[in-house]
RNA sequence: GCCGAGGUCGCUUAGCCCGGUAUAGCGCCGGCCUUGAAAGCCGGUGGGAAAUUUCCCUCGGGGGUUCAAAUCCCUCCCUCGGCGCCA
């Protein structure tokens, strides 16, 4: 959500935003509005606040000199059901102002791309050698051909879109997990694993409203989510707090299992693993100075392309526009894959600058020399365990169907090369 | 899950029994001093509204009693210790 100074201040800038967003601007126009109502309550409860208490210090000083001050406390009672009042059309005001407040989408960084939906995006590089003279198998026909995985006896036991991954292929996860860790310990982040369940409250303050119907599955009796990513867990972990940014940005290499409802989601090319509802994955997330995150934004995305490098699978990096960017992000990056089963280009890591954005829905701030500020969070996907499996096994089967595989991985594999179909 | 002790400003802490402006230290920021720094001394250090000086809110969350609640009562959450259960 984004700061009031902002609706108070400088409004045109929200109003050009969703202009470019293709929104109308009344939504930011309630805000105002509803702001400026609040604030005039405000503004009433705090003079009935000073009479009450001038007029409470007065009782307290007759009573001390045995004076009768009957006379006084008449004078309340009025005051009191006022005072009731006020305090609850105040509350109901910020209230509503608030609930339209997180409908106001986050402000754009100025170079995103305008466009409608995904049509507008931008291809920024492409990276690898696509190979489109062979038969190339889908990764659904390779996991069944080296037994990789168990999608029909997950579905009896589960349901649809759920899957045991297997043998080799289970333990080609873990490399992958391996992998993505070591790069960025060695990087400086700090590896994290939170807790996979999290409450409205906390959740709230990290995603967009419409994801509680959408994505997160809810524990009915203990309102609790299971997590979507870590990165929920991680950014909302410092709600309510005041942070140290001293020392330079805070950096986390977030590990958990993430589960996401996936509601509406179809299509013959999201069959196998690449849409499911349960899945792996290493996430990087910052916490940093304002003035820190585009640096950062680059680099949370170079770490993600370099490992599709060293794991030597195609990819393109994509500068997500205007109509597809969400509500959250001020600017965010997708990576895609090459799938060559398809000819498709499909996405497997996605990198945000959040700005102050959910910081500020958390209350979470950082020391200046002036006071506090909101800090800015970032994340991006490093490896998303079964999207990535899907791509390995696609660009990296042979004729027979065996899968090679990539040499970075080996060391976590007794130094395996291939995995055979059976 | 049961019993006990707790939760006070970034950190530590007094105040709670017995209701009446939230105490002190550390840290941090600024100033004086200094060639520079440390020490020392002085001032400032939660949030909001209004505008230069004021008002309001804030003692884990919510509710209640009261003219008045950090303080009394109820309730929930969390932490620590003990017991129980347990990978």
């Amino acid at each position: 959500m984004l700061e009031m100074k902002v609706f108070r201040e400088s409004p045109e800038k929200i109003f050009e935003d969703l202009k470019k967003r293709n929104l109308p601007k009344d939504i930011a126009l309630s805000v105002i509005d509803l702001d400026n109502k609040w604030r005039k309550l405000i503004e009433e409860g705090n003079r009935l606040r000073a009479k009450r208490n001038t007029i409470s210090k007065t009782i307290g000083e007759l009573k001390k000199k045995g004076t009768d001050f009957s006379e006084v406390l008449k004078k309340m009672t009025n005051l009191k059901n006022d005072l009731v009042q006020n305090e609850k059309d105040t509350e109901e005001a910020l209230n509503i102002r608030d609930s339209k407040r997180m409908l106001v989408p986050n402000l754009l960084e100025s170079e995103v791309p305008i466009g409608k939906d995904e049509n507008g995006n931008v291809e920024l590089s492409k990276k690898g050698i696509i190979n489109d003279n062979k038969k190339w198998l889908s990764h659904q026909d390779i996991l069944e051909g080296i037994n990789g995985a168990d999608l029909k006896r997950a579905s009896k036991i589960t349901g649809r879109r759920f899957y045991f991954l297997t043998g080799d292929l289970a333990r080609l996860e873990l490399a992958l997990i391996n992998f993505a860790v070591e790069m960025l310990c060695e990087k400086g982040y700090s590896l994290t694993t939170p807790p996979f369940l999290m409450n409205r409250e906390a959740y709230e303050g990290v995603v967009d409203l419409s994801d509680f119907e959408d994505v997160m599955y809810k524990i009915d009796e203990h309102d609790l989510y299971l997590i979507a990513t870590s990165e929920h867990p991680i950014t909302a972990r410092f709600k309510n707090e005041i942070i140290e940014l001293k020392e330079g940005p805070l950096k986390f290499a977030g590990i958990s299992t993430n589960f996401r409802r996936e509601v509406g989601a179809h299509g013959i090319s999201d069959r196998g693993i690449w849409r499911v509802h349960q899945f792996s994955k290493v996430e990087q997330v910052i916490l940093c100075k304002p003035e820190d995150s585009k640096k950062m934004h680059k680099e949370i995305l170079d770490n993600a392309t370099n490992i599709f490098e060293k794991l030597e699978i195609p990819y393109r990096v994509i500068d997500i526009c205007t109509g597809d960017i969400g509500t959250v992000a001020a600017r965010k990056f997708d990576i895609e894959a090459w799938m060559p089963s398809t000819n498709k280009w499909k996405e497997v890591v996605s990198a945000s600058n959040c700005k102050s954005y959910q910081s500020v829905r958390l209350n979470m701030r950082y020391r200046t020399s002036e006071g506090t500020d909101f800090p800015h969070t970032l994340n991006s996907t490093a490896v998303a365990t079964t999207r990535a499996l899907a791509a390995i096994l696609e660009n990296n089967q042979t004729d027979n169907g065996d899968v090679i595989i990539p040499k970075v991985l080996r060391k976590w594999m007794g130094n395996q090369e291939i995995i055979k179909a059976k």
